[in-house]
DNA sequence: CTTGACCTTCCCGTGACTGGAACCCTTATC
DNA sequence: GATAAGGGTTCCAGTCACGGGAAGGTCAAG
């Protein structure tokens, strides 16, 4: 199939699918006229890579996640510890992300927001550290 | 003071300070030997920045933030409008991390780990919409 | 024969820096 | 006065994972 009917199927979107030959996440064959053409085992990679995408691994991750899912040899702690390392990335970004939004809510509950110039947030942000 | 004191009174590497000045961000005075030469006002305006990148504000938001900061007449709603938009955004990359975090959570708990090829984090991300 | 949808490659831009090369200035020491 | 260390300067390239758009080749329908 062209690219524009496995780009449908799995929802990614041309530019990607090209992206992902030319970093040889996946290699489709070549017609005559030059159009690549995806066999159905391509389309099922590009369908986990976009799975795998869609939950926050890496194009590095995912070359990896790619390579144990062909090897029929794998051991599953390989791909279990990929998988823990981007949980416990996901984790720190959570975190991260969650004091950002309480010191940014206090800031916001504490700005009345008229049309007075007095204004909390931005002298939280000017509270210096600066001697 | 040169950019050396200025980065390790504000925290901020020289490289990201000059970078400012390069957006227009901080306009420091030039030394007869071509060097920057920040005066206080700039330090307090790299340390106002460096509070505002760290709670994730977008180096657009912080360059108007910074207007409104410097503008004595501004109405402190405004102030709240960029936060509020900025705490939404927050939270919607929370949502958008929790659900990958409650996904994979639960494929790595259903992985044993070891040396055997069965793997359900690989199973779940191979599972298929496709026809 | 033409139209329009699809495909191709190639190059530039994104955000917010970071690393590195090549070079200049200042200060201290021998 | 020479030299070396530790500042500073500019400029260029790379990051990550694509997206936009130009210029052109291909294919099926009317």
């Amino acid at each position: 199939m062209n690219i524009g009917e496995v780009a449908e199927k799995t929802g990614l979107p041309a530019k990607t699918i090209r992206y992902y030959e030319d970093i040889g996440l996946v290699r489709p064959l070549r017609g005559d006229n030059g159009y690549r053409q995806f066999r159905d085992s391509d389309a099922h990679k590009l369908n986990f890579l976009g799975r795998a995408r869609a939950l926050g691994f890496s194009i590095e991750d995912c070359r990896d996640l790619l390579a144990l899912w062909e090897d029929q040899d794998r051991a599953s702690a390989d791909v279990r510890q990929i998988a823990k390392g981007h949980l416990a990335e996901i984790e720190r970004k959570i975190t991260d992300l969650s004091a950002m939004r309480d010191t940014l809510q206090g800031l916001v509950r504490a700005c009345h927001g008229d049309d007075r110039p007095d204004c909390p947030i931005l002298n939280g942000l000017a509270e210096t550290g600066l001697s």
